[in-house]
DNA sequence: TTTTGTAATATTGTATACAATTCTGGATTG
DNA sequence: CAATCCAGAATTGTATACAATATTACAAAA
């Protein structure tokens, strides 16, 4: 059986972070625990479990007198999180480069990479739904290629911070200029990343799968430009200071 | 009054933490809660926040079928912990160099590796005490040198795996050859980070900490050629498989 | 008018009670 | 003898009740 039924802790932790990052609770307002229950239709305690994961994952923080409220980010904060990720994403790739990798894993890479190809050369120029699952693809890919649970570990817990996942800015390409030509620079990117890893230039992979990850920032840049039309369509985006 | 009375789940988290770190429920076997609840005098509830929290920094897992154990670590695992930890501090000195850092901050860590050198100077050839808090205050300053919230609490989160801190090799030096030396070194290494973050040499400022960061990794090693005497003694070792 | 004290209220932190699973052991069957 | 099934026991997941703490509103005093 397939779908298991989901224990009230998952409901609590898909509603709550899903409210959160739609803004709605922004403020710096304490979020009361009866009314989120209620509102999420369950008792406060799988509620009090999914708040303490959410602070754990930086989406919430402690009030020091008791409860908790939706935590907010500079600017700053989210460059530095895009940042993180691409050192992070970087070690499992210059760890990858020097420790080798399972030839089945790189076959595995280079067949995700050959579907974006195929994504970006679709009838009418790109297959956006397939661009983005096949991206996704290729970074959990690239997580696993040190074989490391220790790296594998930080890098998904870099990707929960609001707006620093490889796909943050895959949902609304229609802001960002010249997005197509973009998605074919990540793409280049992509394949040398792997090319680096299968040739065991660690160096280079690392400073390319930076490079890569920064691409996210020029994206948030842009998105700030046109901000307010954004901030709630983009999730997580509502929890960025607008200073 | 400084001396606020702790929670329960403060409580928990010492007890449980501890009890972990011991290796007394090292093997797989599940934790019984009510068991754990009573030893720590405290009810399930705080007990259960604190197996999550502990799980979140990777010292349990959880099992499918219910409940926590502990985990288990390879050499390799504690190997590429270090590694993060030195990544991700090199991170922070990399962009403390390029940002620059605020002048009462590095005055501060002047001030710190002053008394370490004080330290490595005393009449009996080394104040040990005194070297492991400094050490340990110039660590988190470091990490305090980019004023970057998210470096800040990645650099934590990393020293909160066992064996991975800054400070985790320092209490047996006993077992370490040469290690008033190996002291010595890390010092040196200590002045030429500062160094090259004043300077703003952000390249340089990264490497050096990363290989600062690799002497864990060497000590580590020693540990291991004289396991079975220590696995007792060094809080976190009995995680370790002896593979 | 502002500040301070205080009681009432509301909210969180903790313990316990209940429900739903999972585990264990042994009997039964092939 | 091995494998399977089933009841009973034990354990976790969830809800609720209770206790401790923090917040609020209002009154009194400077």
């Amino acid at each position: 059986m397939p779908s298991r039924s989901l224990s009230q802790l998952d409901r609590a932790l898909r509603g709550l972070r899903s409210l959160v990052l739609s803004g709605e609770y922004v403020g710096g307002q304490r979020l009361s625990e009866v009314a989120m229950a209620a509102q999420l239709g369950l008792s406060r305690t799988p509620l009090r479990q999914a708040m303490d994961r959410l602070v754990a994952e930086g989406l919430l923080e402690r009030i020091e007198t008791g409860g908790c409220r939706v935590a907010s980010f500079t600017k700053d904060d989210i460059s530095d999180a895009i940042e993180m990720r691409g050192v992070i994403e970087g070690t499992a790739a210059r760890l990858a480069a020097e420790r080798g990798v399972d030839a089945a894993l790189l076959a595995q890479a280079g067949a995700i990479l050959d579907r974006i190809d195929q994504a970006l050369a679709a009838p009418d120029g790109l297959d956006f739904d397939r661009y983005v699952t096949q991206n996704a693809a290729f970074h959990d890919l690239l997580a696993k290629f040190p074989n490391s649970p220790i790296v594998a570990r930080e890098i998904q817990r870099m990707s929960l911070l609001p707006l620093a996942s490889p796909s943050a800015f895959l949902s609304d390409q229609a802001m960002i200029p010249d997005f197509q030509e973009s998605l074919r620079y990540a793409q280049r990117q992509h394949r040398a990343i792997l090319e680096a890893v299968t040739a065991g230039e660690g160096a280079r992979a690392e400073a390319l799968t930076r490079e890569h990850a920064r691409l996210a920032l020029i994206n948030f840049n842009h998105l700030n430009k046109s901000r307010p039309m954004l901030t709630r369509n983009v999730p997580g985006l509502a929890l960025v200071a607008s200073d």
